[in-house]
DNA sequence: ATCAATTATATCAAATTTGATATGTAAATC
DNA sequence: GATTTACATATCAAATTTGATATAATTGAT
């Protein structure tokens, strides 16, 4: 189960590479509910590497790897929040009532 | 500093509960920020009590109201996530880029 | 194909959070 | 003012996350 959703998640970064069409659609909704996705796109579209950011955030590489791992959950949010700011960003955390409308729709 | 930030809590907890007019003007402010606030708004929408919802959650009254505290910061996204379905609804987590216009203005 | 750079994975101690119990405080009702 | 109910605070062991090191795997360039 965990193994389908690693193969998945490998095959959908792989596509995101090489197809860069496709790359738009897929980053819209995966992205939305998955926070190792919103960090990658981040550090990415700062040009930083993952040692870079990692020194940015005072941690090491492998700790970024960790957070940018597809099936990771065990954030906290002061880790989060310390991300979030080495990448000029803010967090926003929403409670949002079950039916209501999604604002993520940028 | 972190008294300051707590007197001012609590004052407004209490304004909270006698001014219902001032309440609506707040909460949108508070709330937006503040996960404590958001948890707390939405279990007194839902009716419960610190106790019910712990039962619900599968916890214990006084681990609630941790969560429900002004100065919390230990979140883990596992708990809030706890929490969340607890009270029907989805935590939206969002690493928004500095100078982007916050969708939370509902 | 080799090399260098980047990212992924494994492991483990240290730090932090959670869960639980106990107890204190506040407000409302009688 | 005593009781009851709801919420707040303190404490500590257990569970979890983080940070760090080591190393493997992948990617890109020559």
């Amino acid at each position: 189960m965990k193994r389908i959703k690693d193969d998945l998640d490998r095959t959908i970064k792989k596509i995101l590479k090489e197809d860069p069409s496709f790359k738009e659609e897929l980053n819209k909704a995966e992205r939305a509910w998955n926070i190792a996705f919103q960090i990658i796109d981040l550090r990415e579209k700062a040009g930083l590497t993952q040692r870079q950011l990692a020194d940015l955030v005072g941690t090491k590489q492998s700790n970024i790897a960790r957070l940018e791992s597809a099936d990771y959950t065990g954030y906290t949010l002061k880790t989060l929040e310390k991300v979030t700011r080495a990448l000029k960003s803010r967090l926003e955390i929403r409670i949002v009532p079950a039916g209501t409308r999604s604002l993520a729709h940028q």
